[in-house]
DNA sequence: TAATAAATGTCGTTT
DNA sequence: AAACGACGTTTATTA
């Protein structure tokens, strides 16, 4: 059984005016985020100006001061501020108001809240990596459809070839009929990625006797390994997750398309 | 006094994984607004693909099935899906799985909740209008100082000039010493806008003798204006609020550095 | 700091 | 359906 600190989730259901003022004024002060629920109107004034008279929205206002209104509907919010932004809240007339400055742009985000039915001050704890790439094989897949995602006359031959070192992504030849190695990496590639490649090259030198390119394609090469490269005489394409996507979107299209 | 419907918004703090999967599955069913926020890892497959470690967040599913995962800081959602996905949730080892599936570009977003810390199910009522907008002495000022807002050569000569039929937003001098009207509108033009603005012409044509352009000017012009325009052989030029924002923008950071 | 390019860009309108 | 452009675009990279 795990001990863990005990955080304080404040959840106000239906607060006051002046509870829900007093908890979210002192959420912001402690940089946690803060959610609040309720009847509210929206101005902003600053690049453009905008107007939104009241309705019930979802209100967040994050750690790092950006801020965001979300109505119930629609995947952007209708307005927000960016990081970075500065807090005022007080109470007029019974409301409870919200100023939120950005400095950059003098832009001002004015909330009402006339009443809340929700509000939240959460400690969240998020510290996790996010990664952004398309998988080795949705990548191997889309150069095998569209070779020139490689270069113009790059034609694979064979996948998963088998030499001493190891197995080859994809082998195949160039437009003047060089073979040519291609070692795919899903994320940024190091030095050990262009010490693979060096060695699946060296092997079908050896085997072959003849010439014999080296290509890496990923998203991403670290720092230093372009000389790296050069020195050993081996190349990199740049093959975003994206373009690996629009391929294999494109196929999957036809594929229903198709029949 | 007013009688109001009472509308039940559900407020679960540290439910079990099972109340929270039969209340949010209720919640989407019904098409409410869902905020889950807990301990999730993020799967998602589409144009691309990424992968997010656990973390403590704040999932937003909305009414028109538009999903946001936030976390505790970034103006951006670190996941999300569009308006239209599909949703089905299920428990699995304990774990609460939301698939959030769209069927354009066969995306998919896969949550695992570990625990949840709150979790809300709202009924909001949010029918205003949101109305972005410059106004429309900001959009003269804009023309003014930087005429090539109409267009290249145009030189703005007076404002507010009095003609029969009212008064000229703008009365300048196009590129070749041509007579131009502008009649500003800082929302959507209609009919009305048009029929004004030939109004305009035809007085300055009556009085001076001379060619007289028109060109009305706002952000967007209604639906089947522009055949009317064409046929009173009057003009649009689009001028957005962002444009006006600029220029202004510009022209007060000028002000600041002036002295 | 300013300019440039990419984004799971999104979201409209027009062709 | 594809193409084009605007967006309070935002965001990161580079000069």
């Amino acid at each position: 059984m795990h001990l863990q600190m005990q955080r304080i989730q404040t959840v106000l259901e239906n607060p006051t005016i002046e509870e829900a003022q007093k908890t979210i004024q002192d959420g912001i002060l402690r940089r946690r985020c803060v959610v609040l629920v309720g009847n509210c109107s929206a101005d902003y004034s600053g690049r453009a100006s905008s107007r939104l008279g009241p309705g019930e929205r979802i209100v967040m206002i994050k750690t790092d001061g950006s801020t965001l209104v979300h109505r119930p509907r629609d995947y952007a919010p209708v307005n927000w501020q960016p990081p970075g932004s500065l807090f005022h809240t007080t109470i007029r007339d019974g409301h409870l108001v919200l100023f939120i400055y950005r400095r950059k742009d003098h832009e001002t985000l004015e909330l009402h809240f006339g009443s809340v039915i929700v509000a939240l001050v959460l400690e969240l704890d998020d510290h996790a990596d996010f990664s952004l790439y398309a998988s080795e094989e949705d990548m191997r897949d889309a150069i095998l459809i569209d070779p020139t995602l490689i270069e113009e006359g790059f034609r694979p031959a064979r996948i998963e070839s088998a030499v001493p070192s190891g197995f080859i992504d994809i082998l195949g030849v160039d437009s003047e009929g060089r073979l040519t190695v291609v070692e795919i990496k899903k994320v940024t590639a190091g030095r050990n990625a262009v010490a693979q490649l060096k060695r699946y090259v060296d092997d079908l030198r050896v085997r072959t006797g003849r010439e014999v390119r080296g290509i890496l394609a990923g998203p991403e090469i670290s720092k230093g390994v372009q000389g790296m490269l050069a020195t050993l005489k081996l190349e990199y394409r740049l093959i975003s997750a994206k373009k690996c996507a629009d391929v294999l979107g494109r196929k999957g299209e036809k594929k229903i398309t198709e029949y």
